[in-house]
RNA sequence: GGGCGAAUGGCGGAACUGGUAGACGCGCACGACUCAAAAUCGUGUUUCGUAAGAAGUGAGAGUUCGAUUCUCUCUUCGCCCA
């Protein structure tokens, strides 16, 4: 028997596939579309496991899909501007767009190796002028609809290297590369209005059936929608400034007013400018970080100002105010009311500042003099100690009542707030889209008139200078216009505006005047079926909502919402991690083992510690690279492999073993090719083709439901177990028609997991039919099944007889059964609970 | 600190809306082939027990004729937080 030979068999049907084109898409409207989208990857030279995993679950669908009938678009395309690509061309003193084009092309080939059912004359790449060109006309676009907007904003600065840090280059609050400790620093720059939309982006959410939970939950507490009031608080002391709004979700606790926390960078700080102990606080608040997570360890720190506020609700009574290093300038106003007794951080800063803690909430079934003690009581319950508020139920009555009350007085109104802050979109790097902006001599911006787009990004420049590249290139930042001396806007867009577009582009990639025809976006978008890393859960995939939204703004043509009507977020590729006695890490390709439980390193017998298995990642060197196995295994094993293990949602562990495996139950399948086609020629006569049949569909109609529920995982079970059958079955002496149409349906419904190979075999057994088999219902039904009888709840026996029985004959089988004579002997039986055809429990 | 989720054999994981727990794979054991090994094929494999049988889905309670599945409390782990 020959071995399947994976090599010469992959590369003829990667070939077949490119020279006619099979997978090219084209708009017919007389079909039914199927969009299948995987997020496009960052060209870092190779691809790695977790795109081998992402592109292979795409694929699976999109072959499905196909085979199923639908007119199916499949593409992919290059997350091309972006940081490494600066960052490799400094180190290895190339230009960016030299490194990422080579990039791009290795990583093609890598994953037309994979066998993916793509249509590649759609490919895009962000960096490329055809693309980016487009999208600072869409800029330009949102900017005369007043989206887009400048604005001063903080910004990470490392100050030994003189640049803009991003928020991951940060590390322990040092600059990644030179160490130094990063300071806040404020910049002019450009930004997109998504709050506009926050209630829009909500309520959109409510659509997305097909999105998983987890994510929607996720947007939605980004988005954070509370509601709540806007109160004024009177201020007395020697300020220009007499009071000042505070948010709230919690007016009914007015009462327990305590204290008043401004963020640090309140527009009352500017009266602190002199101030050198406020100084001194405000350089200890930045040490601690923005990020939420931060601001909620860090210890609450405050600086008490000489200014008292006044309660609203009762004039008498004034509290202190101080910048706290736990209030963000950007939400709400910059500034929150303290009620210690009812809110845990409030509680913690008053603690340490000695303030006063008064409980106005009491839970229902609590003492009448109910007092918070050693914790913070954010619970529901009665208002208490709070003058007219008494009494009233919190939160649900109270919040509403107290707000009425504010709004009759004129001291405060309702107030719906957003989380969400605008999108900050100006980068201080060179490798990225140019924003179409230019300056003039007042320094006043305007767009870049439209017969002179795209603004290209310049070529051949020195990348070793402090700060944005962009800037220090004078023969391009600085031009004319009718002889007026101008100067270019030198940040460039951040990438996820890139990738908040491309799947428009993907329906009309050739389209030379504008981003996307409306024809084709009409019949292709939305994507059907989106499939991705869950870390893009909010921020890419909010943008992409966000964009559609903005482009379909003030807009009648346009009527684009929701991009991606299916969302399937895949888990991550982890692999055991191993050290050596000096705890390096070690890769897998250095170690071997001959028990499978001593391993030692390849050279030098050292002993090697296993660690647990972790998402594969460089710094722990526990990588596989798929171009090994791809050329060692085949890439029908390592779709197989990769789909295997877990649930498609869920982390998978490579392992060597697996993807043997894997490589051996292909050779399995081959060797049961090679005898179906020896039966075939023997033609021999059954009159009973009832088995194959029957269990072909049973197959069928596992594999379909497998497919349509992305429980991929399972389907790799179906197809061991029909292989087990058939390698059992086959030399009963079926018909030759039985047989091939059997084995034809069978090697259709494996073409999406395996299509290498399942096409090697159609064509074997002579079939040009790609269609996807349906399976027969009738076909399912069984003559004799299985009843479970059991005892108090216990199973004790099985009983075969025919479906549909009634509950008395079925009785009359338990009574002759020895087995459960045993148990009901003599006994009285209480009850009796039968499911027709499944189950009966006896209760005695 | 907050949000979300998960926990089933030695391991990865099955079990449709409450109805036979452990499908399928890996690993392991034994057997066949072989001078031998590898490869391949076959058989077995939750635990305890010779067996009959009993226990068993992170821990504890609850609802139910019946709970891996539903409810509550707890423990541990994972992911996310411009």
């Amino acid at each position: 028997m020959d071995r399947y030979n994976f090599k010469t068999i992959e590369e003829k049907w990667q070939k077949y596939w490119d020279e006619n084109k099979v997978f090219k898409a084209k708009l017919d409207k007389s079909k039914k579309k199927f969009y299948c989208l995987e997020m496009f990857p960052y060209p870092s030279g190779k691809i790695h496991m977790g795109h081998v995993r992402n592109y292979t679950i795409g694929d699976v669908l999109a072959r499905y899909k196909s085979l199923k009938g639908y007119n199916v678009l499949h593409p992919m395309g290059w997350d091309s501007f972006g940081m490494p690509a600066e960052n490799a061309a400094k180190q290895n003193n190339l230009d960016p767009k030299t490194w990422t084009e080579s990039n791009i092309s290795n990583m093609k080939n890598q994953l037309k190796k994979l066998g993916l059912s793509i249509d590649w004359d759609r490919e895009i790449s962000t960096c490329s002028e055809e693309y980016y060109k487009h999208q600072q006309k869409f800029f330009l676009e949102l900017y005369e609809k007043k989206l887009v907007y400048r604005k001063e904003n903080y910004v990470n600065w490392d100050p030994i290297d003189e640049t803009v840090l991003a928020n991951e280059q940060v590390i322990d609050g040092k600059g990644w590369r030179s160490g130094a400790i990063v300071e806040r620093k404020k910049l002019s720059q450009w930004f997109f209005n998504i709050s506009k939309f926050s209630q829009e982006l909500l309520d959109g959410l409510d659509k997305l059936d097909d999105w998983p939970n987890k994510v929607k939950t996720m947007q939605k507490n980004w988005i954070g929608k509370s509601f709540g009031c806007e109160i004024d608080f009177k201020l007395e002391g020697d300020l220009p400034v007499k009071s000042v709004k505070c948010f709230t979700t919690r007016p009914d606790t007015l009462f327990g007013f305590s204290f008043l926390a401004l963020s640090v960078d309140h527009e009352i700080s500017k009266f602190f400018t002199e101030n050198k102990e406020f100084q001194k606080f405000k350089k200890e608040c930045s040490k601690t970080g923005t990020t939420e997570e931060a601001i909620a360890i860090a210890e609450k720190i405050g600086f008490k100002t000489n200014l008292v506020a006044i309660n609203p609700l009762n004039p008498n009574q004034k509290v202190p105010v101080y910048f706290a290093n736990f209030v963000l300038v950007d939400y709400g106003f910059g500034a929150v009311f303290g009620c210690p007794a009812h809110d845990q951080r409030d509680f913690d800063f008053a603690k340490k500042y000695n303030l006063k803690i008064k409980t106005v909430v009491r839970p229902k079934d609590s003492e009448q003099n109910f007092e918070v003690q050693d914790e913070a009581y954010a619970g529901p319950g009665l208002i208490i100690n709070s003058d007219f508020l008494n009494g009233l139920k919190a939160p649900e009555n109270s919040i509403i009542e107290t707000i009425k009350i504010l709004e009759e007085k004129n001291l405060g109104k309702k107030k719906i707030n957003f989380r969400l802050k605008d999108w900050g979109v100006s980068r201080q790097r060179y490798w990225g889209c140019p924003i179409p902006i230019f300056y003039d001599e007042k320094g006043e911006a305007h767009p870049v008139p439209k017969d002179m787009l795209p603004v290209k990004l310049p070529e051949n420049i020195n990348l070793n200078v402090k700060g944005n590249p962009l800037d220090n290139e004078k023969n391009w930042k600085e031009f004319k216009i009718n002889g007026k001396k101008l100067t270019r806007e030198t940040d460039t867009l951040d990438t996820f505006v890139c990738s908040s577009w491309y799947y428009l582009r993907f329906c009309s990639p050739n389209n030379l005047n504008y981003g996307f025809n409306k024809e084709e976006i009409d019949y292709w978008m939305p994507v059907d079926q989106y499939i991705g890393g869950v870390e893009h859960a909010i921020l890419h995939l909010l943008y992409s909502r966000f964009f559609m939204r903005a482009l379909s703004y003030e807009n009648k043509e346009m009527n684009l919402d929701e991009p991606f009507e299916g969302l399937f977020t895949q888990g991550m590729v982890c692999h055991e991690t191993y050290k050596d006695s000096d705890n390096n890490w070690v890769s897998p390709e250095e170690i071997e083992t001959i028990d499978g439980i001593k391993y030692l390193k390849k050279d030098k017998s050292i002993v090697i510690k296993v660690g647990p298995s972790e998402s594969m990642s460089k710094s722990k060197k526990n990588t596989i690279d798929p171009e090994n196995i791809i050329s060692n295994y085949g890439a029908d094993a390592a779709r197989f492999f990769i789909l295997s293990d877990s649930p498609p949602e869920k982390d998978v562990q490579w392992s060597e073993e697996g993807i043997i495996s894997s490589f051996k139950f292909i050779q399995k399948l081959w060797g049961l090719n090679t005898l179906i086609l020896d039966e075939i020629k023997k033609d021999h006569l059954k009159d009973e083709d009832i088995n194959l049949n029957k269990e072909t569909n049973k197959f069928l109609k596992r594999i379909t439901e497998n497919l349509e529920n992305f429980s991929y995982n399972k389907i790799i079970a179906n197809l061991h177990e029909i292989y087990s059958f058939l390698i059992k079955e086959i030399k009963k002496n079926y018909t030759k028609k039985t047989l091939i149409e059997n084995y034809e349906k069978i090697l259709i419904a494996i073409m999406p997991i395996i299509p290498h190979f399942s096409n090697e075999c159609l064509h074997l057994i002579k079939s040009k039919n790609l269609k996807w088999p349906n399976y027969d219902l009738s076909m399912l039904k069984e003559e004799k099944i299985n009843i479970v009888v059991q005892i108090n709840g216990k199973k004790r026996e099985l009983i075969n007889t025919s479906p549909n029985m009634s509950e008395e004959n079925l009785f009359e089988l338990i009574n002759k059964n020895k087995a459960l004579n045993k148990y009901l002997h003599n006994q009285k039986i209480k009850r009796k609970i039968y499911i027709k055809d499944k189950l009966i429990n006896i209760i005695i």
